[in-house]
RNA sequence: GACCCGUUCGUCUAUCGGUUAGGACUCCAGAUUUUCAUUCUGGCAAGAAGGGUUCGACUCCCUUACGGGUCGCCA
């Protein structure tokens, strides 16, 4: 029998990290076992569904590229996919329970009776759980079906579970003191209950509950600031879950390929962007050079810098030196545009340097007689220039990337020359020359 | 408050009774790159506390502390 997993949001606000990395294990789950992973959306609460969470939801899933095999869109047997649809079906389910006495009038809403005994969850993550619902004061009956006639989550998800015969289901540990309620019902049916696994939630860097508003909470976000797909699913995936081993950067393959519950942490995990941003440059340096020039020109192109015929040349140079891809255009500017800002900083630094005269001097016209120019033949003229000076070549590198990018970091110098050209070059340098003798 | 779950470097984690407690992020130092980034090497840094059990506990049990979760006609 196959696997089925189901990831089930409720469209009320954005896709939560939290919610991303619950999808991300079933996904990965289903992926690992040739499964089934659905897509379900529990929109009961008509009061706080709103379409752009339904947007949220969907956008965010395709963009860490967690496909469903059954849900909205490409439907499937065990539809609709949307609660809001699935009355006739919780109708007669409900009819059961009215049949076999288990629910009661309450105040004009339909209470679900408990049975009255300990009640143990076995969970894949967290063991044996067992609650008592003997005391009666701490586990009061629940309402299924509210007074207007809609039904409650605990109900729909149960009932819509058992209809879509999933086998297992990954959510988070807030849902624990929730299981043996689900329990109930589930037995109430005379229905065998699927496996549950609780994973630990997601917390911000100090501790406290990672809400809507923090900062890395919103998976919408990440595209915009310059996150890869893949470099964010391999980092959720190791938040609270290990591979066992010493290697950390995974493709998506990889992921699913290692993915076993048996890795879930019981623990809650902070989540540190530093690392996440890490993460992302490992991802970013490991692409081959034309995804990676993909994924960097919409960002030059909305910073409004002018993209080159050649760009992927101009990519290339930095693909090793951002963490985010929205750091692209700053690293390129200097490369696109005619004129560059210098950053008094870097002029300072190099402003005494024995270098600097050369720069001033000798090396424009030894740059200006290279022909035809190339990065080759810049350097030797470079190198030229400084033994005629009786200096190391090396103590010209700084002070001219400062003189060609007004900055100490960058691409390698050779790629500077390369994609400058002999004209900027040349021009860089007399505009060096004044920025260190005018100051 | 009651009931659950949890607690290894600042952070993410390995360890399933015997290890100099390992790796990664961050930070620092050095090497390589004639330059920056990358890469490499080294360094700082951990078993919440107290009791047991055991020849031996980070690992098993209990207590306390702390953290998180749940106690809705939200999901």
């Amino acid at each position: 029998m196959s696997i089925r997993t189901r990831f089930a949001p409720s469209p009320t606000g954005y896709l939560h990290v939290g919610g991303a990395r619950t999808a991300l294990f079933n996904w990965l789950l289903a992926r690992r076992h040739g499964g089934s992973f659905i897509l379900r959306i529990e929109d009961t609460d008509e009061a706080r569904n709103t379409p752009e969470a339904l947007d949220a939801i969907f956008g965010g899933l395709r963009w860490l590229g967690l496909d469903w095999d059954e849900g909205p869109e490409v439907e499937g047997a065990h539809g609709p996919y949307f609660q809001s649809q699935r009355r006739d079906l919780y109708d007669a389910w409900f009819d059961q329970l009215v049949a076999l006495g288990r629910v009661y009038e309450d105040s004009g809403a339909w209470r679900f009776r408990f049975e009255r005994k300990p009640l143990t969850v076995h969970d894949l993550v967290c063991g044996e759980v067992t609650i008592d619902y003997r005391d009666e004061s701490n586990t009061p009956d629940m309402v299924i079906k509210r007074s207007d006639g809609s039904y409650v989550f605990h109900f729909v998800n149960v009932v819509d579970d058992l209809e879509m015969e999933v086998t297992h289901v990954i959510r988070g540990e807030d849902h624990l003191m929730n299981t043996p309620k689900h329990l109930q019902l589930i037995e109430a049916f005379g229905r065998r209950p699927p496996q549950y696994a609780h994973i630990p939630l997601i917390l911000n860097p100090d501790g406290s509950k990672m809400s809507k508003r923090d900062a890395g909470a919103a998976v919408g976000d990440y595209p915009r600031q310059g996150f890869l797909p893949q470099a964010v699913v391999n980092y959720l995936a190791l938040l609270g879950w290990s591979s066992k081993s010493d290697e950390e950067i995974f493709g998506i393959d990889e992921l699913v390929h290692r993915f076993s519950l048996e890795g879930v942490n019981r623990a809650p995990a902070r989540f540190d962007l530093e690392k996440c941003k890490w993460m992302n440059q490992q991802h970013a340096m490991r692409m081959d050079v034309a995804a990676f020039t993909a994924a960097a020109r919409p960002f030059v192109e909305a910073a409004g810098l002018p993209v080159p015929e050649r760009f992927e040349a101009f990519a290339a140079a930095v693909q090793t030196k951002v963490r985010l891809l929205d750091e692209v255009p700053a690293a390129l500017d200097f490369l696109l545009r005619d004129a560059i800002v210098a950053d008094p900083q870097a002029v300072a630094k190099v402003r005494g340097l024995d270098a600097v005269p050369l720069l001033c001097g000798p090396l424009v016209g030894a740059f200006d007689a290279v022909a035809p120019w190339s990065a080759q033949a810049a350097k030797e003229a470079m190198a030229a220039t400084a033994a005629a000076a009786g200096l190391k070549p090396g103590a010209l590198m700084l002070p001219l990337r400062v003189a060609l990018s007004g900055k100490t970091q960058g691409p390698d110098l050779a790629d500077i020359l390369e994609l400058l050209g002999k004209d900027r070059c040349v021009q860089r340098l007399r505009d060096f020359a004044t920025a260190v003798t005018t100051s």
